[in-house]
DNA sequence: CCACGCTCCTGCGCGC
DNA sequence: TGCGCGCAGGAGCGTG
């Protein structure tokens, strides 16, 4: 079986078309769904470093400290996905361009392959180009990791109400979608969930959170969980499959509504979609169907 | 504490 | 044809 999960779009594709393949919250789900079954319970032979220069380094030690480890089992927290092993843990982010696969391990590393995690005739290859992610070493508990242990909501979790949301928002002067963002309020929605989330529930972006009734927060929280849901049910079907099977646009990109659409038509009322740059980041809406009250 | 802007890096599209 | 520029993005971190 070779899994290929995660970031993978190349070629042919329109620009607008790559940004699809974001390792978002869904994809990660996926890449643990697609990824368990195979490795928990396997033991790691060897481990093979070409480049440590990821978003933080690669421990140096982390190949020697692999070795002979036995993976227990595989969770996900936001967007990392922790590798827990019969001694210590690996914490992992994709950032916006990595990928995990399962490759035959005589299978040959190309530019981007970073990191190979040898499991009997089994490779775990970690590829990232643009480097933005993270393999690191923990002793303890990874939950209490610094970089995990601040880390807001799960989306998906039955934690995630409207009524929590509206605590959170009641003390943020924030634009709601910079909110939305926020790791630490919040986990798991990226740039393009954001955007999507909030024309599902009417929203517009730059909303200021403390401005939400309750209502709309509970809104809100139907549409993360929806746009997120149905990303994570369709998970399997990767935008390259999709659009090698049939030719058009990928699956993902049927369903958005408004990232990467500036200035088509909305396609619930047809006015035109509108650009802006919130923190740094580009943002799509409806001003039609999208309003600041109501 | 909070909010904002900078930063890492590479591939791609566009303009000349 | 080829080259160089600008943009895209997650999220930690520094600054005000």
């Amino acid at each position: 079986m070779l899994w290929n999960l995660g970031t993978r779009i190349k070629g042919a594709l329109p620009n607008r078309l790559k940004e699809d393949a974001l390792p978002e919250l869904p994809e990660v789900e996926t890449v643990l769904r697609g990824l368990s079954p195979t490795l928990v319970g396997q033991t790691i032979n060897t481990v093979t470093v070409r480049q440590p220069a990821l978003r933080f380094p690669v421990p140096i030690e982390l190949p020697t400290l692999l070795a002979g480890r036995t993976i227990i089992d595989l969770q996900r927290r936001g967007k990392y996905l922790i590798i827990f092993l019969d001694s210590g843990s690996v914490i992992c982010h994709l950032g916006m361009s990595g990928s995990l696969q399962l490759v035959p391990n005589s299978t040959p590393a190309s530019r981007h392959d970073h990191i190979d995690i040898t499991i009997g005739n089994t490779l775990l290859r970690y590829r990232d180009p643009r480097r933005f992610g993270l393999m690191l070493w923990t002793e303890e508990d990874p939950m209490t990791h610094p970089l995990l242990a601040a880390l807001g909501l799960e989306p998906l979790a039955p934690q995630f109400t409207g009524h929590a949301l509206h605590r959170l928002t009641a003390a943020s002067k924030s634009p709601i979608k910079t909110l939305l963002m926020d790791s630490h309020k919040i986990v798991g929605v990226g740039n393009i969930y954001a955007s999507e989330s909030l024309f599902q529930a009417r929203i517009h972006p730059t909303t200021p959170a403390r401005d939400l009734t309750p209502a709309r927060c509970c809104r809100l929280v139907e549409a993360v969980q929806s746009t997120l849901s149905a990303a994570i049910a369709a998970g399997g079907s990767s935008l390259r499959d999709f659009v090698h099977s049939n030719g058009k646009l990928g699956y993902f990109q049927q369903q958005y509504f408004v990232y990467g659409r500036a200035g088509a038509a909305c396609r619930v009322c047809g006015t035109a979609i509108e650009r802006l740059v919130m923190a740094q980041r580009a943002t799509y809406f409806c001003p039609r169907c999208q309003r600041r009250r109501g």
